[in-house]
DNA sequence: AAATTACAGTTACGGATGTAACTATATCGA
DNA sequence: TCGATATAGTTACATCCGTAACTGTAATTT
């Protein structure tokens, strides 16, 4: 019987859909402003954030595949907003650093972040919005 | 400065990874079924558990795009899981229903949504999991 | 009624995706 | 040391996707 199941109340659905609302949200204004795919700007902010990374480092933080990763760093190098620096010792590897326009872009972009932030805990309220914070990073274990 | 961006606290990025591991996790399910992508499941439960509704109908409900729903219904009717009525009154609109194959399918795949549910459930506990759910609710009015 | 506008649904196109196969390099084991 | 295996990263392919343009039908305006 179908009587258990609630498309409504099904989890994969809402997380799909809010995903969306909030994710696609942002994505408007990189794109808008950058004409950049959702894993260019990932890309972009993890070394923005973190500094000098390989691929497989930012595979890691960012759990996007490889491919797009390989992609994106393509695609964010011919902006020239980043640079890559074979290793010496493994020459499979490549360091990649973001230029100074790249730290702009990433900067102005923060700056977008952290507005879009606000007006989604300015909806939210500042205790729901950390709630959902915390529920959705205890799913990261799921 | 970045300081006050904190990617790992930036609720796109929150949302979507946690999206990604329910949406996905479920994902796996009806494509190693059925092979079927993830428009064709929500065009099928939709149509599973509100009867017979036309494509526009459908779009309201799921959100999904006009296109999605135009070519998940195509592949799922080359299926024999649904039929498709004229309607006589407006020539363009048609009757979306179900086959029995298509209910069956339907079925199957609900008994493995409320054993996944249950799953997450398991994982994050009663009262958080209706947390989620409502805070993920909430979010569709943003 | 003819012309215009609105709507349901499909399709052509270019771009983004994941899988799997690939290249190049490094490491391990005999 | 050399053959086998593993890893970093790229690419070919088929598929999926959204935008915009399209077809056919209905409704509205004049």
């Amino acid at each position: 019987m179908k009587s258990e199941f609630d498309l409504h109340r099904f989890l994969p659905f809402l997380m799909h859909h809010a995903s969306e609302k909030v994710s696609l949200g942002f994505r408007d204004i990189y794109r808008d402003r950058y004409r950049m795919t959702r894993s260019e700007w990932r890309v972009l902010a993890t070394l923005g954030q973190y500094g000098a990374l390989t691929a497989t480092e930012i595979v890691t933080h960012t759990g996007l595949h490889k491919t797009k990763v390989s992609r994106a760093v393509f695609s964010i190098e011919q902006r020239r907003w980043l640079r890559r620096a074979q290793n010496e010792n493994d020459r499979r590897v490549h360091r990649l650093e973001l230029t100074s326009q790249g730290q702009s872009a990433f900067q102005s972009l923060c700056e977008a972040g952290v507005a879009y932030d606000k007006k989604v805990r300015d909806f939210l309220g500042d205790a729901d919005f950390k709630r959902l914070s915390d529920l959705l990073t205890k799913l990261n274990d799921l």
